[in-house]
DNA sequence: TTGAAAGCGGTACCAC
DNA sequence: GTGGTACCGCTTTCAA
């Protein structure tokens, strides 16, 4: 329990002093922006290693009116799919050299509380992956020249870029291998309060299918789980009277617990019926799953989202940009390939 | 595709004028320090309504040199156990008024560069989920003031506070239970790369069976998975050729794994073997694992986390402590309840 | 190329 | 109680 020196940080002027330049050559030298001669730059380079020099994001944020941080907007982080594209989202954003600063949004409030706080730091950009910020919040982002991306969220915003997994072609997909596989009867599961990717999973699988000549209005059903994920996805399994053979279902969690809530009935997947799940996450390629799943890219995604953040920065007045990111059907056993 | 108003932020300056008093007066009235009358008060707050300002908090912090910004280093987020810690640290975060930086940690090097960042921007504090950071660049924090705290790390580093689950006793009631089950041969399964906690659940079961009477040399065995997380679990459920009847797992996904490859090669629990994990995340609790598990209270290390953070700033010197955090068995199918 | 100086937006001390 | 003012640490003109 020694005391500790209490060394005060080192900043510009001392790196300067060493070097023997001024505190404007300093900057310039760690900042390749301003001319310097190679001379002075080598020396101040030197002496910045030898002091341990770290620049201060605060101050240097205050002045170029912008930090190094990007605003990520998320929620029910254990939620496994939505884990895994916070993972990507911090690697990419790291890789470019930000840093995350991340919130968690359970209510309209926080949602709006956040975005403010985001901008109260001066982010670089903000990420949002969950809930739909209205649009007057968003404005005052846009105003402060603060680009904000929206991740599978419903493109409807001036001056917000969009990426969103192809949730037309997921579905199309698992239509098309369901009908191959021989299912007449089909099924969409997804919760009440659906999110708009969900809902736009719905409507291209029944446009999907209605297009390969099933009779809709006789062989398609929506079933509906009481709540989100799995629980709600085992509930909806134990209420269904008659299932379909060919089910297709908004997320992996509903999956999940809808192939156990058939389990529980006695009733088996590949055998009794078919299923198709979106997000392919870890759980899915369990053994006690291996659900036929859709998976999204995430890292290409995370990707796709700092690209636009960047782009904007240069040029905020560009207009608003959706990108879609492929999807792949991962075969499983719930949904074998046809013979 | 109208261009939007290019409105600067507003500053402490453009209230005070509003209000008709000096900028002083503003940042006083904001930040309840220093005197001012209610009725310049009352002016000040309602100028900063009317014009909607929002303190910058680059120049708050560069003048209090400190952020309302809290690191925390994690890793492997897409680990269930994990996201569900970090979902109740950003939970308590916010709470208490603080923003968290996340960053994920995935090389050592990785550790370095993550807590110089922090440090640049001024963090109120650090919070370790991941790896050991090595002393002497913990020491660059403490020596800047900087609270550290460390989960489920091993109390190592002087002026750091540790939050941990009381992994002891866990691993005692585990011990107890599977003994109580009438198990007799007993085994321990975890990776080879364990971290701390994890072999402090393995020594700890280690003694208390041996305490409980049984023959530790003939009746116990470790198993090592050979990666980690459910795959590693799994692996090593197929590889072992004879098993214990009371298996303790360092973790969740090992044990989930170790379950399914016992299935795939026809033996059950709890008939063919007794199993108890650690951490119970949601997938302990689903149908078709239904695993004994020991509880760890990520809301209350969270809360202990923040609580030890916010006592270090205020008296930095104090000496290092360590809270343990009470576990529960849950008990679910894989370890019925003894008769 | 370089250094002086004027900010960036607040905070806090010090006279009044 | 209040306003003036000297910073916090860095960036960026602007003249030299």
């Amino acid at each position: 329990m020694s005391s500790l020196p209490r060394k005060q940080s080192v900043t510009a002027q001392d790196v300067a002093h060493r070097a023997g330049v001024s505190r404007a050559v300093v900057s310039r030298a760690l900042s390749n922006n301003g001319s310097i001669s190679p001379d002075a730059r080598e020396r101040v380079l030197r002496a910045a290693e030898e002091l341990g020099y770290q620049v201060n994001f605060l101050a240097q944020g205050l002045n170029r009116r912008r930090s190094h941080l990007i605003g990520v907007m998320v929620s029910r982080i254990s939620d496994p799919f939505r884990s895994s594209l916070l993972d990507a989202l911090l690697g990419e954003i790291q890789r470019r050299g930000f840093q995350a600063l991340v919130s968690e949004i359970r209510s309209e409030q926080d949602l709006a509380r956040t975005l403010r706080r985001f901008a109260q730091f001066r982010v670089s950009g903000v990420i949002v992956t969950s809930g739909q910020p209205p649009e007057t919040l968003v404005n005052e982002c846009v105003s402060q020249q603060i680009p904000v991306v929206g991740i599978n969220r419903q493109p409807d915003i001036p001056f917000v870029d969009y990426i969103c997994s192809d949730n037309a072609c997921g579905a199309t997909l698992a239509a098309g291998q369901l009908v191959g596989n021989g299912c007449r009867r089909f099924g969409w599961l997804n919760t009440s309060h659906s999110t708009w990717a969900g809902r736009m999973r719905g409507e291209a699988f029944y446009q999907a299918l209605s297009t390969l000549g099933v009779d809709i209005t006789r062989d398609w059903q929506a079933l509906i789980a009481p709540t989100e994920g799995y629980d709600g996805g085992f509930q909806a399994a134990l209420s269904a009277n008659e299932h379909p053979e060919g089910i297709f279902c908004a997320n992996a969690q509903l999956a999940c617990g809808f192939l156990d809530g058939m389990r529980q009935r006695g009733r088996h997947a590949p055998d009794d019926f078919q299923l198709i799940g979106f997000d392919n996450t870890p759980q899915t390629a369990q053994y006690s799953y291996q659900l036929t799943t859709l998976h999204q890219d995430v890292a290409e995604i995370s990707r796709q989202a700092l690209t636009r953040l960047l782009e904007r920065a240069e040029d905020p007045q560009q207009p608003s940009r959706t990108t879609w990111v492929d999807v792949q059907l991962i075969h499983r056993r719930t949904s074998p390939l046809s013979q």
